[in-house]
DNA sequence: TGACGTCAAGATCCG
DNA sequence: CGGATCTTGACGTCA
């Protein structure tokens, strides 16, 4: 059983992508961004064998215009190193990679032109996983499509063009249920035709149910029965609503205590399973850490080190109630130490406890920096006291002494990214 | 024609 | 120049 996140990172140094519009792209641009992102996903990598994650999605923006002419690179032979050297981490430490082509692959468009692109975008996706030389556990996601006021004809489509793809493509390639067109039923039922697996998406389903009158944990294993041993454990997407948004828009970070309930609901280890939130990898320690057997404190330990000056300067009152309950060494209280952290980072942010949580932080400088590096602090302290500038430039100046002298307990610190 | 979703890049303005 | 705040891009479907 393995819990993963999707795509980027959160607080880890060195993972971002970069990309580049249709009008600047030249090749020399491309070997840049290609080089960069490659480098991003090794040390993303990185970041998941240290924090004990099997499962993660690589972002399909690796390769700029990877599906597309404007990029005529073999970029999988010029960085066919890079591309071994990620896949050796991968496998060797146990890792289930995926990617998923967004809304706008659309396999059954009636349109030959899109549906021709939508093969050449899942080409790419497979050029990626193949590079990186993953099994065929390690999937490609895909929705259905389009209705075109002809569901069943649309349908037909689907499972005709999935015929006419390559077997690279075929072998890896699973479907999901979406949040408007083809609930968990329709998926099963060509999924079961085409012989691929489904993977069973919650907050889909709540949106888009289908009619029938079955519970959650009904499509779950309903949908278990399209995985095959080839294909490695059954994976689902997780995600929670967001309330103050629209129906279907993911949570900032998953709620621990109904992700435990829903894990324990599944009563089985058999399962793999895909986290869709906006903190991404700190969700999935969350949740990793919520259902772990082996519940050491030490474990919370390190977390609180991570988020302990957000909390700070949230709520010194949620920030104290938190250093009490990790006292008892015995404990893991795991449900209510990240409800608390909850708590904390919902509370609107008061000036007095920023400044607080500043010069708390800066109590590991303020005896080994320069006058200069002193006065710039001190000023935008002031700057800030008078309202003229806003706390990100403080946290700034605190950030950059983090990075020169390497500050590792500060450079690991959510206090510069909430 | 604009909303939908996503996140980085680009543009613009301020002091 | 750094920083804050828009706007744009890139994609296809649907109202």
């Amino acid at each position: 059983m393995s819990i993963g996140y999707a795509c980027l990172t959160i607080g880890v140094l060195n993972t971002n992508l970069k990309s580049c519009n249709a009008k600047n792209v030249c090749d020399e641009k491309l070997l840049d961004i290609i080089e960069h992102n490659l480098k991003s996903l090794e040390n993303m990598i990185a970041y998941n064998i240290k924090n004990s994650i099997h499962l993660f999605r690589i972002s399909s923006d690796l390769i700029s215009f990877g599906s597309s002419p404007l990029n005529k690179l073999h970029w999988w032979d010029i960085f066919s190193n890079e591309f071994s050297k990620i896949g050796r981490k991968i496998r060797e430490n146990n890792i289930r990679v995926s990617m998923h082509p967004g809304q706008y692959t659309v396999l059954n468009s009636p349109n030959k032109d899109v549906a021709n692109r939508a093969v050449e975008d899942l080409n790419y996706h497979s050029k990626v996983l193949d590079s990186l030389g993953v099994n065929v556990e390690n999937k490609i996601v895909l929705h259905i499509g389009g209705v075109y006021n002809d569901k069943k004809q649309a349908i037909n489509r689907f499972i005709s063009n999935y015929g006419n793809l390559d077997d690279r493509v075929k072998r890896r390639l699973v479907i999901e249920n979406d949040d408007k067109s083809y609930n968990i039923n329709d998926v099963i039922e060509i999924g079961t035709k085409l012989g691929i697996p489904v993977i069973f998406d919650n907050l889909h389903n709540e949106i888009n149910p289908c009619n029938e009158d079955k519970s959650e944990l009904y499509w779950i294993n309903e949908s278990k029965n399209t995985w095959k041993d080839k294909d490695g454990y059954q994976k689902i997407h997780y995600s929670q609503q967001d309330i103050s948004k629209k129906p279907g828009s993911h949570s900032n970070t998953i709620a621990v205590d109904r992700f435990v309930n829903f894990y324990g609901s599944l009563e089985r280890e058999d399962i793999d399973i895909m986290l869709e939130v906006k903190d991404k990898n700190l969700s999935a320690v969350k949740c990793i850490n919520s259902i772990t057997k082996d519940k050491r404190i030490s474990k919370l330990e390190n977390e609180w080190s991570k988020y302990k000056y957000t909390v700070l300067e949230s709520s010194p009152k949620v920030y104290l109630e938190i250093r009490n309950l990790l006292k008892d060494k015995k404990s893991y209280p795991v449900v209510q130490f990240y409800n608390y952290i909850d708590e904390a980072v919902k509370e609107e942010v008061i000036p007095g406890n920023s400044i607080n949580a500043a010069l708390h932080v800066w109590g590991y400088f303020k005896n080994i920096v320069d006058s200069r590096e002193k006065e710039g602090f001190l000023r935008s302290i002031d700057k800030y006291k008078k309202g003229e500038v806003s706390i990100n430039v403080v946290k700034n100046k605190l950030w950059k002494m983090a990075v020169k002298y390497d500050e590792r307990y500060l450079k690991d610190s959510y206090y510069f990214i909430f």
